[in-house]
DNA sequence: ATTATTGGAGAGTGTTACTCTCCAATGTCA
DNA sequence: TGACATTGGAGAGTAACACTCTCCAATAAT
C-alpha cells in the first residue's frame, strides 16, 4: 500500500500523513525505491491511534508522541512498567500546564489531598498530588466549593472505575501497558459524556420528584 | 478598584484583562470618567472564573463565552432551566468537534448507546448520544475494545457521580444552575486525576498480589 | 507642573496543526 | 516508448487561538 492507499484506508489527507511521517508520529514505510514506500496494516492502526488520541482524547501531537514513545519502548522492570507508562501518560497530559505558578498549591490544600490519598491507600506521586491540588484551588477560586463529602464521593467512584480498568487487562503483560494507557486516555472523555447523561436524568428526577 | 487593582487581585496581566473586556468575557467596570472605570469583587470573581474554566477545565474562550452567556441569561422555564444550561454546556464543550464526519456514527454503535441509555433510564439527547457513539468508534478504531461489561461499569460509576453532583445543590434554585454547570466543568478534570491515582494503586495491587 | 496611569483600539507575536507548493524520480498505461 | 500521474521529501504558507505590545489623548497623583 502506498501513501494514497493509507490515506484512503484512514480518511486522513495525504498531506497530513506526510506531516505525521515527518514528525515521527508514524514510522516510515518500507522503501521500495527512492520515491516509493510500502505501508501496511500496522501503519493504518498507528494513524488511527494518532487520530483517536488527538480528536477524541484531546491530546496535542507532542503529547501523542510522548505516549507512543513510552508504549514503543517499554521500560524493562516488570513492576515499574505500568507505573512508568502511567507517569509518561500523566506527564504528557499535563504538558502546557503551568508548573511553579505564582499561586502554587498551598500547604492547606496539599494537606487535604494527602489526607484523601492516605485514606484511600493511593500513591502520593507529587505530580498527581500537585495537579489535584491545583484543580481544587481553581474550583475554589471560581467560587465552586468542593466539600470533603463530595470529594470522597468522587474518589469512591474513581476507585470503582479504576477497578474496572484493571479488570479489562487479560492476556500478555506486554499488552497490559498498552491496554491501560490507551484505554484510560480514550475512555476519559467517555466517562465525562456518561456523567452528562446521568446528570440530566438526575436533574429531571429532582425537578419532578 | 481600577484595572491595575483587578490585575493585582487576580494575578492576570493588565493586557490580558483588556483583552477579556474587549471580548466581552468580563463586563465593563463602572465608568467614573472617560479614562477611568471602577471594578469590584464581581469582576474579580468573573476573572477567576474565566481562568479556572480555561486553565483547569480546558475550555476555549469561545466556549467560556457561551457558558457564561447561558448562566447570565437563564431561560425562564423552571423545568427547562437546568436542561437548557446543560445543553449549552454540552454544546460549548463540543465546539471544535467534527459534526457530520465522513465516519459518522453507524447504526450499530448508536444502537449500543441507545440500549445503554434505555437501561439506565437516561435521556437520549442526540448531541450526547452522538458524542458517546463517536467516542466508542474512536476507541474501537484505535484498537481499544470497550466491552459491554466495562461500559456498564463506567455507566454505574457515572450514575453515582451524578447523584453526588445533584446532592451538592442546596439553596436557591437560581444558584442550582450555576452550581451544577460550573461544578461539573471544574470537577471533570478532578475526576480524571482521581482515576489516575486510583489506577496506580490498583496496578500495584495487581502486580504484587 | 510634571509624571504616571487609564481605557480603548489596532497591530504584532508565538504556538499548534495542518496544508500547499515545488521538485526530480518513479510508476502506469497506451 | 512516450505521455501523464503519483510518489517521497522538504520548505513555505495558512488559519485559529490566546494573548501581548504599541500607541493615544485624557485623566490622576504628587
Amino acid at each position: 500500500m502506498r501513501i494514497s492507499g493509507l490515506a484512503a484506508a484512514t480518511g486522513v489527507p495525504v498531506a497530513t500523513l506526510k506531516y505525521y511521517l515527518r514528525e515521527g508520529l508514524v514510522p516510515p514505510g518500507a522503501a521500495t525505491s527512492r520515491t516509493q514506500a510500502d505501508y501496511d496494516d500496522t501503519h493504518v492502526a498507528r494513524v488511527r491511534l494518532v487520530r483517536a488520541l488527538t480528536e477524541s482524547a484531546g491530546l496535542s501531537l507532542a503529547a501523542v508522541r510522548d505516549v507512543l514513545a513510552a508504549l514503543d519502548d517499554p521500560p524493562m522492570s516488570r513492576h515499574g512498567q505500568l507505573g512508568a507508562a502511567h507517569h509518561a501518560l500523566v506527564a504528557a497530559e499535563g504538558e502546557g500546564m503551568s508548573h511553579e505558578e505564582p499561586g502554587a498549591v498551598d500547604d492547606e490544600v496539599r494537606g487535604r489531598v494527602l489526607e484523601l490519598v492516605a485514606e484511600r491507600g493511593w500513591c502520593d506521586d507529587p505530580l498527581l498530588v500537585d495537579r489535584l491540588g491545583e484543580q481544587l484551588r481553581a474550583a475554589d477560586a471560581a467560587g465552586v466549593a468542593v466539600s470533603d463529602g463530595y470529594l470522597r464521593a468522587l474518589a469512591a467512584a474513581a476507585d470503582r472505575v479504576a477497578a474496572a480498568d484493571l479488570s479489562t487487562v487479560r492476556g500478555e503483560p506486554a499488552d497490559a501497558l498498552r491496554q491501560v494507557v490507551l484505554g484510560t486516555l480514550l475512555t476519559d472523555p467517555l466517562l465525562v459524556t456518561l456523567r452528562r447523561m446521568a446528570q440530566e436524568r438526575a436533574s429531571r428526577e429532582a425537578a419532578e420528584g
